[in-house]
DNA sequence: TGTACATCAGTGAACGCGCGTTCACTGATGTAC
DNA sequence: TGTACATCAGTGAACGCGCGTTCACTGATGTAC
């Protein structure tokens, strides 16, 4: 076991992730802006310098640190997939994307919040992003096959550039109609914005508490997009 | 005129608001987090410590920028409510919504981004944070008050926690009933996920740009809370 | 109307702090023969 | 299997920078009599 691994190998991948552990403390209580690379080599009790045999720069911590962020959450929102009923899944996935988001505020923020000035994402933040949107339109597409998407009546036939663009997801799932692929951005986009609104306040004096509110605004999604 | 007015007054507001402008510029180049006192005074011309005559700290510097910030949204809103059609109201001040968004990405994402880390906004917040939802909720009222609004069939009847958490709008639109409250704080938080995803950059790859998408969006959310 | 005093704006130096990154170095671990 | 050399991790000092806030001060503006 552990064929070809050196000491020094081993080493070197425990101490990155340590790294990325100490460097998520950080967030949790100072923020993505403020974070600093010194303050993670103080816990670690190392001198600043060392970091970088691990990460050339504080930018390269930072791309580490979100791409961990969305994958933590797709895990999250994956682990919840499954199940017999389709709505109940639906329910499930939302739930999970929301008690993940509240019990990693900070890492939530690092991902769906402002953007870190001066940062600028690579591509390879794309795939681990889009994990949750994947995971939903997966649901649709199995709920089409088995006949439990009806398209709402009110649905209107995308058309222009939205068609154009909506087109796009149709690889994810081959079978689901236009509008309702339209419909689950929509959705996406809504699924979000309540999460951030909860996080960062906004619901306060209407619907905080959120739990009961997040359920029925999770059902109705449900509905707006055809599941049933 | 300027009655009572002496020349020092003038001028400590004329510079209250040469200091905000200058802060805005700030904002708008590295972020809030980076905000800095110094760079404001620098850029003004005064020695750092003069602004303290002016804010007693770089937080209260920031909830002027905040006040502003929203203020600035709910006004370009409301400049755009107004007109015959109540659909193209609505569409209108969705519109305004998201215009000032993206020029101005910055206070955008002052007001609706991450949480500035060790800073906690005050009460005198809240108010001007609310401008955009108490304008859809004043138009949904006329709007029923007209016989314009006709909940939808599948919108349910709210129950619960839910049902008391909407009474506190039944303040702002005492005709409009509870499921189509309900749905306005879901259209609500739609409205500011989407921009927030064209603006941070979530939309890269699907809906991107989002026009189109978002006009489809926006008429789509209006009939969601029985706007016809 | 003129004068004495109080208020206020802006200065400049200082305090005490933190940051990212580079660089020459030591000593331990790994590799090739 | 043992030795010589190469690779790598971590050190500690340094560079050059920026920050928020306090404080005693000067000089201009405003106010009361």
């Amino acid at each position: 076991m552990n064929a070809g691994r050196t000491a020094r190998d081993r080493a070197r991948a425990e101490l990155t992730e340590e790294i990325k552990s100490a460097a998520r403390r950080q967030l949790a209580t100072v923020g993505a802006e403020a974070l600093s690379l010194r303050a993670v080599s103080r816990e670690l009790g190392m001198v600043s310098s060392a970091l970088y045999r691990y990460f050339p720069s504080r930018d390269e911590l930072l791309t580490a640190l979100i791409i961990d962020a969305y994958d933590a959450l797709g895990s999250a929102a994956e682990a919840a997939a499954g199940g017999d009923d389709l709505v109940d899944e639906w329910l499930a996935i939302y739930a999970a994307v929301r008690d993940w988001a509240r019990a990693h505020p900070h890492e939530y923020a690092l991902i769906y919040g402002s953007p870190i000035s001066g940062y600028k994402a690579p591509q390879t933040t794309v795939e681990p992003a889009i994990r949750v949107p994947v995971l939903l339109l997966g649901l649709l597409q199995r709920a089409q096959l088995s006949g439990r998407l009806v398209v709402p009546a009110d649905a209107p036939e995308p058309s222009g550039l939205v068609a154009q663009q909506a087109e796009v997801l149709v690889a994810l799932a081959p079978d689901v109609p236009l509008a309702v692929l339209v419909r689950t951005v929509i959705v996406w986009t809504q699924l979000f914005g309540m999460i951030s609104f909860e996080l960062f306040g906004q619901l306060v004096g209407s619907m905080d508490p959120a739990d009961e509110f997040f359920a029925s605004a999770s059902r109705q999604m449900a509905a707006f997009v055809g599941l049933s």
